[in-house]
DNA sequence: CTATAATATCAATATAGATTGATATTTGCC
DNA sequence: GGCAAATATCAATCTATATTGATATTATAG
């Protein structure tokens, strides 16, 4: 399979596209949540459990990886749980894998 | 397979590895020179001329991925050969894995 | 309809790292 | 030795983003 880096348009926007992937995932905190979030959904307040953060910073770091689509989320009385989205993932691990394996 | 996210030191650890390598390359730049060096191996000159940027920003970017262990160099006459450390990325692409896949 | 739990937002600050400009080093050549 | 090509280093600045603190929103319970 030949992949040229960067020449045409499309590698260049894979390339910019990957980038920002791994710029999210770059992240300690996000990553554990991505790990965490594997085996099921989880509230807030479990992911806050494993992760030794405020609330706030917690909050943000979901946001991150929703705005970018890696995770969804659904709302349950008071409280939001948080998922995987794991065609995205896969997509963007595709992605990543023309330019490094 | 099983994998704890983060509970024992031994997942830590290969959590903060992956963080560090993903860090390292969520760089456009730095991906563009992994991509081009996985054909051969190129001297910096000819590095520079895919990436347009100013040469010691070049040698900043492959400084960060040398100290990494992503790629190594050798020295022939006054020009300098980098080329992929494939052990090395392939470990990463391995450990990341287990975090994301 | 007030209080509380769960979560999100926002502005301010701190910090890491990319970029720039200037200069240094190394090597081969005359 | 002196010069030029190739590459590296260093300090300064700029920029993106993580973190903090305070406050807002939303939903349920009483």
């Amino acid at each position: 399979m030949k992949f040229d880096c960067c020449k045409t348009k499309k590698s260049k926007n894979n390339l910019d596209q990957t980038t920002e992937f791994l710029k999210v995932i770059a992240e300690p905190n996000r990553l554990k949540i991505l790990c965490i979030l594997r085996k099921q959904e989880k509230c807030v307040c479990e992911i806050w459990q494993f992760l030794d953060l405020p609330q706030n910073l917690i909050s943000h770091h979901l946001k991150v990886l929703k705005d970018f689509g890696l995770i969804g989320s659904r709302k349950e009385g008071t409280k939001v749980f948080y998922f995987l989205n794991k065609k995205s993932i896969k997509k963007f691990n595709s992605l990543m894998s023309h330019f490094i394996k």
